[in-house]
DNA sequence: AATTAGTGCGCACACGTTTGCGCAACGAAT
DNA sequence: ATTCGTTGCGCAAACGTGTGCGCACTAATT
């Protein structure tokens, strides 16, 4: 313990390393790596020099602390089960290396956010936060609010009062029922969520507004819980169902599921699209695969990801801006499962 | 400007704020959070139930820069192409909520750690950092060592020094080659991957080198990248031999490229497991899919991520324990694929 | 020669928390 | 009545950066 001062082993060099190599003051330092246009050139190339020969690496940390600023952003994703996430995290993690800000975990799986989670976006005082899938609970959503934490839900509309980012969850519906139609399909199934998202519910109404315009309604509605696995019995039920009482087609409201039923359909030896027409919803690129080969409608994944952080940075600046919810418009995919 | 002291909005509440409304010194309020012995009972009572009241979060940030510990760990994971690294978040992020810790994702892809990548581990002060799949360029490993960040590769030995845990390939590849001589298959060929890792070069040495038991070489050996689509690829390719010379097993030496194999498989008529057995490597829930009943060897990813954990926390208390290399039995799980 | 208008930089404090040291007050033991 | 040990707490510095203000110096204008 005496010694101690003597073994400090090579600390990591600071801004105050720098100054004191350079014999200058640390705010010079500090305004010469920010490019402040009041110090000259020579004592900047100078300074800049000394920070590569030491590797100097700013301390972020002490950064959020004196600015206020973190450049960390928190990103909340659904379970595991959903491909959908998965894709979602990368795209995110993209964008924010593009961006240089860092994604926090706070929290990935079914449940809510619970208090002591949010938390942690205090904690770490992000500048804003990423909410896929997961509900709040309200003691949660009123930290957030009391202390100003920018939220935007993506690919769900918040039941609080929040900033959101979705995919046109309607028209997507509207084009897949037309589609359908289109193809001759009259006895049509659904396989949806009953989750508390706004998502799954979307999908449906839209879908069944338009099987109304001919007069037809949804020949039967089954859960498929957003996982393969519930998609997959969803299939099994429509697969054991008397030929002449089957539907003809199936709208399962997220690929995940949708690839559920079609495994479920080849098992049983049930044709698609022959027998029965599959549509599914996200754009999974698993989707393409030619062993699924699964009509859907694309979310524009990159472009709701870069909204979001857009919205967030604009709500980091001023907080008193209104809440926004941003619907962008998917893609549909043409391909074999809805038929030729 | 000048009315800019007024309108400060509510800031939020600190260590500072609570030791003025209870009028007692800020070091007595941190010591009375964290149960230090020395502050009575009393007012460690009243200092708590202020902190309630107001709502107090300690700024995690703050408390780094004084203490050292920062609470956060770097993930670095894999292509999202990889339902393996999904699986690794998940259990990183459920071990790190019960730790109290927290996850910062470093990258997320193909691509090798950049110097500015791995400068983000130090600007954050991470007490250490997970990484699977990626390679470090060598000055990004550089950075890492000279300042002393704690390491771990899962699922991958490094090629630098550095500490590592990962499933025992080997034993994992001579069970499965044991499981595929008993069915008596003969004619084998693997869908392995020629990236920079040392994982599928392990499970191949050790397939073949049980193979060689029996006097069997690998039939067929091709590259599936690590993918779907790759291991799909190699499925048709096998699957477009003529039945006399084709292959009667498959060792995939991951399960996402064993379910492409399958799903090739299955589009040309080649039956499983009558024409060809197909094992696979990782246990992904997936795998478990009625439609692939793939035999593969388990990962223990818990106790993986557990194990990773521990070596970080130990190695953050002490820089100069020497490098571990931990390696955990997997467990085999036999299904329909391979054969009765 | 006196005023002005820059240019280049330093001083000092702030951000919120932790921690080593030390100081009062108090009861107990000499 | 002095010394001692204990209990309970405060002082002040430190962590690394950012920033408002102001000072010295130079050069250009009256």
């Amino acid at each position: 313990m005496e010694e101690e001062t003597e073994l400090k082993p090579t600390r990591r060099t600071t801004i105050v390393t720098l100054s004191q190599k350079a014999g200058v003051a640390p705010s010079t330092v500090t305004r010469a790596l920010r490019g402040d246009s009041r110090i000259s050139t020579k004592t900047r190339e100078r300074i800049l020099g000394l920070a590569r020969e030491f590797g100097y690496t700013p301390n972020a940390l002490a950064r959020t602390l004196s600015s206020g600023r973190s450049g960390l952003y928190g990103l909340v994703l659904g379970p595991s089960t959903n491909p959908f996430y998965t894709e979602l995290l990368h795209e995110a993690t993209a964008q924010a290396e593009a961006l240089g800000v860092r994604l926090l975990i706070i929290h990935a799986g079914l449940g809510p956010i619970e208090e002591r989670t949010a938390e942690a976006l205090l904690q770490y005082q992000v500048d804003g936060c990423i909410i896929s899938s997961a509900i709040m609970t309200s003691r949660a959503s009123e930290i957030c609010a009391a202390n100003q934490v920018p939220l935007v839900m993506v690919n769900r509309v918040a039941m609080q009062r929040a900033c959101a980012v979705t995919c046109d969850n309607r028209a997507g519906g509207r084009e897949l029922a037309e589609l359908l139609r289109s193809k001759g399909r009259r006895r049509i199934a659904i396989v949806r969520t009953s989750s508390t998202s706004s998502t799954s519910q979307e999908r449906e109404d839209a879908f069944a507004a338009s099987l109304a315009k001919d007069d037809l309604t949804l020949a039967l509605r089954l859960d498929g819980h957003s996982t393969y696995d519930g998609g997959f019995e969803a299939g099994r039920t429509i697969a054991a169902m008397a030929p002449a009482e089957r539907p003809d087609g199936v709208f399962a409201v997220s690929d995940i599921m949708a690839m559920g039923v079609l495994d479920a359909f080849r098992l049983a030896g049930v044709r698609v699209p022959d027998d029965i027409a599959v549509v599914g919803f996200d754009g999974l690129p698993s989707s393409a695969r030619p062993i699924y080969d699964l009509t859907t409608i694309e979310q524009p994944l990159p472009l709701m990801i870069r909204r979001s952080f857009e919205i967030l940075q604009s709500r980091s600046k001023d907080q008193n801006q209104p809440e926004e919810v941003l619907s962008l418009r998917g893609r549909l995919i043409v391909r074999g499962s809805s038929g030729a």
